[in-house]
DNA sequence: GTCTATAAAAAGATAGAC
DNA sequence: GTCTATCTTTTTATAGAC
């Protein structure tokens, strides 16, 4: 008793959501027509209207969709030692970018093409992930573990450190993403640690 | 003596470069017509034509000169140690690339826009770049004063850190730049150095 | 749900007057 | 060197048939 046999919409919507982030990370959101993306997906370019109401928010729910991902991935380690949360956070940060580097590639490419009220959604949420790294570093500071001078430049810091692998690393290239990580976590780990 | 009344090159030319570095950063390549480019310089679009050929040119140009302007100015420190010639390398870096986030934004983002030819040859210079900081860690790791795993990944990682700074700093916030620079260089020398 | 066809606006680039 | 005017193509989005 399922749908009726021209509803296609399981098949197209997912992938116009495919097309979209491969297109939009390889030339960008605007260098990107209705035309282009539609050839990609295999359909006219009026079957994409029936999907998103304009190109704007087919940008902005990729963004969106990608933040929720990544908050309901990253789980609070339930770890004792703000070291071992760390460690995790880590190793998930990486982890999770290094299988999406699409979404990566356009969540921050792409945030100036989101209207404003867009934008402003995608960054509490991006905000909140920061917080996650944030409240880890805290803790560790008041522990005496860590010894960091200003702990939401040192999130930054790490952040951007971590989320540099996606600009280089590819899979099956000179060192695995276990290689990768365990030197990250070495340099991670020292840059916060107390002498 | 002078030139001709109606020769308005030397001010046209360099407004285009800063209308267009402005522009680009703001909206992206893509989104930016020769007509809005034209608006913000103060002249019909036709004019333009006058100083570039063509729209990817004029995008090139920005990206080639900025990599040249990085390269001169990222003079080889006399220091004798590794360590004094990081240090030299971490405050450079962060302060010439503070100087100009509109370059760097674009440097970062528009690459993808670039034809293949344009970008190999950016992306030389880019990688020369890079090999001034390889060849210090190398120095270090080489004297026992430095523990890193692999010399190119902390090389990635210690200037995509750096650069993470122009996502977020601005003049006159919380911390000035100085503040920022002895920060980021405390991480950066633990990050590497050995136990 | 997808198609063809099209409307209406905007794009990159050029020609020729001044 | 800049202007106005224009050519040609492409854009986002919609209407209506199937």
């Amino acid at each position: 008793m399922g749908r009726t046999t021209g509803s296609h919409s399981d098949i197209t919507r997912p992938k116009i959501r495919a097309a979209a982030l491969r297109l939009f990370a390889r030339h960008g959101f605007a260098a990107v027509s209705m035309r282009a993306l539609a050839t990609e997906v295999g359909v006219q370019a009026g079957a994409l209207y029936n999907y998103t109401p304009d190109k704007q928010t087919l940008l902005f729910t990729l963004l969106q969709d990608h933040m929720n991902d990544l908050l309901e991935a990253c789980t609070s380690d339930a770890a004792p030692t703000a070291l071992e949360r760390l460690r995790h956070f880590v190793d998930f940060h990486i982890r999770f970018h290094a299988d999406r580097p699409d979404e990566v590639f356009i969540s921050y490419m792409e945030l100036r093409n989101l209207t404003t009220e867009n934008f402003a959604t995608v960054e509490t949420l991006r905000r909140q992930y920061e917080d996650r790294l944030e409240a880890i570093l805290r803790d560790g500071a008041a522990a005496g573990d860590f010894a960091i001078a200003d702990t939401k430049i040192a999130t930054l810091a790490v952040i951007a450190m971590l989320t540099g692998v996606n600009t280089w690393f590819r899979a099956g290239g000179r060192l695995s993403l276990d290689e990768v990580i365990t030197q990250y976590w070495d340099m991670v780990r020292k840059s916060v640690m107390a002498g």
